[in-house]
DNA sequence: TAGATTGTTAATCGATTAACAATC
DNA sequence: TAGATTGTTAATCGATTAACAATC
């Protein structure tokens, strides 16, 4: 129950690393934690730490702290990693493959119930415990099958046109790995971007730019 | 010559995407563009936009804008993708095979020199243009070349022992796809990180949320 | 010159940090 | 109860936007 239904994006990227710091604690079997020493694991400070949980309810206890696994329990809640959003991986390349093997999909909110590729050599292969399948049988997948999201590990240029199509089928979540402005042209969709070229640059320009440390 | 020697990472972060829309008016043969129009094509405020290349120099003209190439040259310079720094990836698994083959790292700024991998199999392969090395051998590969980066992409666990090699190498620039908590133990590092798992868990969240657009 | 558009200063907005009363 | 630590308000800091004089 968010006491306000309006959080600021900040907040809500910080989530993750909450939950991620939360889980290591309570597999290392603590069970309470206060906001200082938290703030002082993560490398942020204890007032942040209060005012993110804040936005979401009171989950402390005054003199205390908080219980590690209880927060986990409610980070993860709020997050809604128990979902199981039901999606799609778009384009099984290198990175679609390494994507789909790498990552433990059903503790991060989703299952992922088929993969689509247009080159036939791959079509028909097995992907983890999925068979890749041809791209031109989305449509009949997603009459057949309710789908909540699209992962897009395609390049840039075909993104428009498949786009396109899940747009249609009705999906308007997408896990973005190409450089096509999806929010843009699609306004109602939810769009989380990963720019990697971006990000590399990024660290190129500090490379060049050394002398303090991270932010 | 940058005016100022401090600039905010949240302008840094935004320098890749300039360069990227600004590289794609280049391609399409657009000659000058105003801060109005730019802004307008990557949806942000033209404020913005000024604001963020004044905190380098004076690359436009009043009455006139900016010239595309020559801003896209700049901001090429700022970041400095030409310094061709020499990176090493640890780590041949799915990902870090994908990411090898997927980007373009001469036009990032990076030149990659060389991977590491401890499976057996895999050491002896090619990949791409390079043979994948035992990671063994890192240490005299470093005694025989240069490297500025590496490009970690192996499982967290593993990471601790070879960053206290890679570090002790003197290599302190990494791009991390893993979890641990490179800038915290190191930090005399310039880190970049992508937490794939936290930006899915992040699409979860606002798909549960689902409102407003994207921000 | 007149019109356009920058560079830059000032105003606003939002996010972070500090402080402290409430309370376990 | 005394000590600790939260939840929350107020103060500060930084980032974004608006406005406009400078100037091409």
């Amino acid at each position: 129950m968010p006491k306000n239904d309006s959080i600021s994006m900040t907040v809500i990227r910080r989530l993750p690393r909450y939950y991620r710091f939360l889980s290591e604690l309570d597999e290392q079997g603590f069970e309470r934690i206060s906001s200082n020493k938290l703030a002082e694991i993560m490398n942020v400070t204890a007032s942040q730490v209060r005012q993110d949980l804040n936005c979401f309810g009171g989950f402390g206890q005054q003199g205390y702290g908080y219980s590690v696994s209880q927060l986990k329990l409610e980070i993860q809640k709020i997050l809604g990693l128990n979902n199981g959003y039901r999606a799609i991986l778009i384009g099984v390349g290198n990175f679609g493959t390494a994507i789909a093997k790498h990552l433990d999909f059903n503790k991060l909110g989703f299952e992922l119930i088929g993969c689509f590729e247009v080159d036939r050599k791959k079509i028909g292969e097995p992907l983890g415990n999925l068979i890749v399948s041809d791209e031109a049988e989305l449509e009949n997948f997603c009459a057949e099958n309710k789908v909540d999201a699209a992962f897009l590990c395609i390049p840039k240029q075909n993104v428009e046109e498949i786009l396109e199509r899940l747009y249609r089928l009705g999906i308007k979540s997408y896990w973005n790995f190409s450089h096509y402005d999806i929010a843009t042209k699609y306004t109602d969709t939810v769009v989380e971007n990963v720019h990697l070229s971006d990000n590399l640059m990024t660290l190129c320009y500090r490379m060049n730019n050394k002398k303090s440390s991270n932010p």
